[in-house]
DNA sequence: TAAAAGATGCATTTTAAATGAATCTTATTT
DNA sequence: AAATAAGATTCATTTAAAATGCATCTTTTA
């Protein structure tokens, strides 16, 4: 079971801006690669489809950026992933082009569609704001290296 | 977000052999690959799984063949789906690789654990019985060919 | 107008999973 | 015993999706 790097990377651009609020620094794409130590290539994907969904802003040009476009509680983890994992194929009878002989009479993406909306429920409770609470604000800009000023 | 075809090819193999289940006709791998028009060889992996976990009885040589090991209520969907997936990685910090600079401070790898758990409790509700209830059994018995006697 | 940022499209690489193929082992039947 | 038919095992190869790289385009600002 698993879910893409993708999605992963797209958590991981919106806690580095979620922890970089209230901040004056300007954050670049660049720069959260080079935090991480992940592809800029991949990461500039990414990017760009946080910024077509608006959970994002993106500036280009000389001073350009990227920046949290609502506030850390607004944004659901659950909605999210939901949004960048959709169009995945669980199992093969999930995808376009399913061969399987049985699927006609057969119970298992009910099941297997009851539980996936199960995991994504679960992560519903959760907003962006509880990965940036308490101490682990204050750690992430010490592991990223974002000033505080 | 998905699943191996591994896991998906046991769940076939299992409702078959209950598909099949109280007919005096012995079913082989070979047999099972040709209904399901998928890879033998592949699916010898499959059972050999399934049979190592004591699932299924296979046995070898002439009039050899699989069946179940115990009775199609007393195997649980989200248990068997579990045992399977096992060892796979939902995200890099669940890996034994894994490369993420902000894993000490991240709460996402307790989310994501606490969905993945809500996912297989859903499917903690259902047995393979579940799967060959009612007209499904019958239906299954067409679709994959297996004589009735 | 130069520089610095993101956007886009295409090509390539990587990796895990799936599949194939060959051989080994076990059991049964003749 | 020998032949046959089943699963078990090991190693090699293929496939497909995802990730990454690269080149070029577009936008913005100093």
């Amino acid at each position: 079971m698993n879910i893409s790097r993708f999605t992963d990377y797209s958590l991981r651009v919106l806690i580095y801006l979620a922890a970089a609020k209230e901040t004056s620094h300007i954050i670049t794409i660049k720069e959260v690669a080079e935090r991480y130590q992940i592809s800029k290539n991949h990461l500039m994907k990414v990017v760009q489809e946080l910024s077509a969904n608006n959970h994002i802003n993106a500036t280009r040009g000389k001073n350009g950026g990227i920046k949290l476009n609502t506030a850390p509680e607004n944004i659901n983890i659950g909605q999210l992933v939901r949004s960048i994992e959709q169009g995945s194929t669980l199992v093969e009878c999930f995808g376009k082009d399913n061969q399987c002989v049985i699927t006609s009479s057969c119970q298992l993406k009910r099941m297997f569609a009851q539980a996936m909306e199960s995991f994504f429920d679960c992560l519903d409770q959760y907003t962006l704001a509880d990965l940036i609470k308490g101490e682990n604000k204050a750690e992430l800009r010490q592991v990223l290296m974002i000033p505080i000023e």
